[in-house]
DNA sequence: ACAGCCATGTAACTCGTTACATGATTAC
DNA sequence: GTAATCATGTAACGAGTTACATGGCTGT
């Protein structure tokens, strides 16, 4: 039953259990939109590859629409794979991969100038990508509520916002302790 | 001159600079109690790979000490490669594999408990990881003031206290959010 | 007609992991 | 003496990326 997967190719079968049967290339939208704020945006090839993993393991179905695009929807079995992984399989603390972090351990390489401007403009990164991000919660208002069906995406964008304003606060914050010191 | 590296390359280069002179084995232990909280603690198997590409590119040294273990120095050179990557290219934004953020999209699969258990236990593994960087962050005392050695990692440090704070807060209010729903 | 999006895939490659193997030194 | 730690590597493999290739369909 249970055969291990690939976390990505979990991730997928989640975004199809939201009620609509996709196609590769509308799961990279998806994913693209809210998946690659905590975890990431698979590559298209990537997309495919596990598709087709996944269907030769009977968790999705390809159907084709009257087109004769392959549209994928999740099976009675995904279903029960997801699910047991859930609840059964601990979730792992997360990873995170912060560049501007490792940079600014070594901040005693490059002059303060450039510290200081790697973080301000991640400050304006963290603007940007917060605001594409509340477009995308903004898009689950009225949808939103316990029982209703983005009542957990909404859950994980409030979260996202969260984050990436205590992000903010805290490279303001170094910056500020940065300007304490020397040019 | 610039030829890239793996960022887990230069991180290295950059824990070279802290002015010892490491084995292997000691650069692992370095990358384990500090970069692991902001990049990957990368296996014993890469770091002796890396250190060879290093080494091949003449960015980092062998000596070899009394007892015939190589300890790695940076060079010259290897400094300016670092010292160009942080000044020439962008940092980028960081990369973040949150697999309870993930699990928390789907929770309409599974019941409330189990998205509960999770978030708790994330709650407590957040505490521990908090603990494990005081921990280091307390060993930087006294030598983490402007132009002291440490003063760059104590300010990592900080940083990542002030994430753990933040998620345990987001964490702990989902939970709230979520038990003013039924059970 | 041409640009841009929709749609799907293959091939080559890199990073990084786990498993395996080996042996020296140190602590109890 | 024997367990743990120090120390270094090889081999097999997997996930994921970029580059490349192809072709239909849509709007202007």
């Amino acid at each position: 039953m249970g055969q291990d997967l690939p976390v990505t190719g979990y991730a997928l079968l989640g975004l199809l259990t939201f009620g609509d049967e996709l196609t590769g290339y509308e799961l990279k939208q998806r994913a693209d939109i809210t998946m690659r704020f905590y975890w990431v945006s698979p590559a298209m090839s990537q997309i495919y590859s596990e598709l087709a993993r996944l269907s030769d393991r009977g968790l999705v179905a390809a159907v084709a629409d009257d087109s004769g695009t392959s549209r994928y929807r999740i099976t009675d079995e995904g279903r029960e794979v997801v699910r047991e992984w859930m609840t059964e399989t601990p979730a792992g603390f997360p990873v995170l991969k912060h560049p501007v972090a490792l940079r600014l351990l070594m901040g005693h390489l490059t002059d303060a100038a450039t510290t200081r401007a790697m973080l301000e403009r991640y400050v304006e990164e963290l603007a940007a990508a917060r605001r594409d991000l509340a477009e995308v919660r903004a898009g689950l208002v009225g949808r939103d509520e316990p029982g209703q069906n983005f009542h957990h995406p909404s859950l994980v964008a409030d979260w996202g916002l969260a984050y990436f304003d205590s992000e903010a606060r805290i490279a303001r914050r170094t910056l500020r302790r940065m300007s304490a010191d020397g040019p």
